[in-house]
RNA sequence: GGAGAGAUGGCGGAGUGGCCGAACGCGCCGGUCUUGAAAACCGGAUCCCGCGCAAGCGGGACGGGGGUUCGAAUCCCUCUCUCUCCGCCA
């Protein structure tokens, strides 16, 4: 959500980064509004003024004893008039934040304009792409030859979309979870947390999910509950409705399953791990104090290359452009990783900075060293997604034997295992 | 699922219709004293909104929402959450 005040102060500043963003909305009813409801405002607090001072004086006339009907009788029509204002403005409020909850994020001065993902700027490769003397194959030949997963009676359970995943490959996530964890939670200072899967209305809310996502999420109609489609959403409403006593910056990481509905990618991606409806992911979250998050921003996206750096994997990092960003971000990097028998880069984390949209929306803030109460900035980044880091881990590794090597530092986590290798 | 109790400032805890943004204690900040610290004493501290260049003025907030009343922390309704007991249960 964006600070009214500074639609207010600077409309056309607002209005110049929103075109950037492709996005349709108008802000001109949000200030008519804002107008409107200022001056009912000022109306009603004039006549609850009046009201006090009244009643103050009936309080005292009754306590000497005299009659004060009449002039209650009078003081009874000012809170009529009160009440009829304060509906009013009570409206136009609602009405109000149901417009400034559908106005995205600007971006930020450093974000590339661009209309769509053609406008990202590639800012770093990291590693070489494999090179094979025989014809890479891809993740779900090499992974049904492994025996790692077994998509045909995943659907008997769910439908497509659901991933089985079998003997070594479901080995091979939990190790994946446990190494991102560890590495996070030693090297990069997060503390570890568990949160709940299903969330409420106002959660998603908060970090921006809703109103607008509905469509993309899972929703249980009998508690009104949503499935998360991402640790973002319980981990940054942790403080939710809060005044952060403890000292910023917070980091926390937590493994959860996302799921997703994918309503608008129907048919796209459908072979495999590649786009699923349900998928484990480690996500790290920081809330940071405002003039910092830029810095944060920086630090997180390398917390995120370390996983892929330690795998020995090849990937790239995007700068998206400002008409391909999510609806809260004002700023964010992708991270890509190299996968051969794909033969594409695949997205295996988003790190984003949100600056106070989030945290508006939320009602997250802090105090200043100086004593005052102010929003805190929030950030997220997948550490990393974990089905197509399992391709890119398959497409990578594979050898001509058909066994797939493991990098050394998953080793420890796979009982010493080395390799995958086929079945008999 | 059933029965009961409760929700007040950073914390504890008073307050049952006007004198309450809220006693008192702890904690916090500033000052006096001290070589320094502690103790003692004195003083200060909530947040949100509107108007105003500002000093300031006004309004609102005692879990959330609604109601009664000239006036609500206080009375009524409702929701949420917490605790205790019973039942069920991974």
């Amino acid at each position: 959500m964006l600070d009214i005040k500074l639609i207010r102060e600077k409309p056309d500043v607002v209005r110049e980064r929103l075109k950037t963003r492709r996005s349709a909305v108008d802000i001109a009813d949000v200030l008519a509004l804002d107008e409107r409801r200022r001056a009912a405002i000022t109306e009603a607090d004039r006549l609850k003024s009046e009201r006090n001072e009244v009643s103050k004086r009936i309080g005292a006339l009754k306590k000497a004893g005299e009659d004060t009907s009449d002039i209650q009788r009078q003081t009874r029509e000012i809170g009529e008039q009160i009440a009829a204002r304060d509906a009013e403005i009570r409206e136009i409020e609602e009405t109000q934040r149901r417009l400034l909850l559908a106005i995205p994020n600007l971006p930020h001065d450093s974000v590339p304009e661009g209309g769509d993902a053609s406008g990202n700027v590639v800012v770093r490769e990291w590693g070489a792409k494999t090179e094979f003397p025989f014809a890479p194959k891809d993740h779900v030949a090499l992974g049904e030859a492994l025996g790692l997963f077994d998509f045909e009676r995943a659907a008997r359970l769910s439908g497509a979309g659901f991933p089985l995943f079998t003997g070594p490959g479901a080995r091979l996530e939990r190790a994946l979870i446990q190494f991102m964890l560890d590495l996070h939670t030693t090297k990069h200072g997060y503390v570890e947390v568990s949160p709940p899967h299903l969330v409420t209305t106002a959660t998603m809310t908060g970090t921006g999910q809703l109103p607008k996502m509905a469509d993309d999420m899972y929703h249980l109609p009998a508690d009104d509950l949503w499935l998360i489609p991402t640790a973002e959403v319980p981990v940054t409403n942790i403080y939710r409705d809060e005044l952060i006593r403890e000292p910023l910056p917070i980091k926390r990481v937590a493994h959860t399953p996302c799921f997703r509905r994918e309503a608008g990618a129907a048919g796209k991606d459908t072979r495999g791990l590649i786009r699923v409806h349900q998928f484990d992911k480690v996500e790290m979250v920081r809330f940071v104090p405002p003039g910092t998050s830029y810095d944060a921003l920086e630090e997180l996206v390398g917390d995120a290359e370390a996983v892929l750096q330690a795998l020995g994997l090849a990937y790239r990092v995007l700068l998206l452009c400002s008409g391909d960003m999510s609806f809260a971000a004002a700023k964010c990097y992708d991270i890509e990783l190299w996968a051969p028998g794909h033969g594409g880069w695949l997205e295996v984390s988003s790190c984003s900075n949100f600056e106070a949209f989030q945290a508006r929306r939320a009602n997250i803030r802090w105090k200043t060293p100086e004593g005052r109460n102010e929003f805190v900035h929030t950030l997220n980044g997948s550490g990393v997604a974990l089905p197509r880091l399992v391709v890119a881990l398959l497409e990578n590794g594979q050898q001509a034997d058909g066994s797939v090597l493991l990098p050394d530092a998953l080793r420890p986590y796979m009982g010493g295992l080395d390799r995958l290798t086929p079945r008999a």
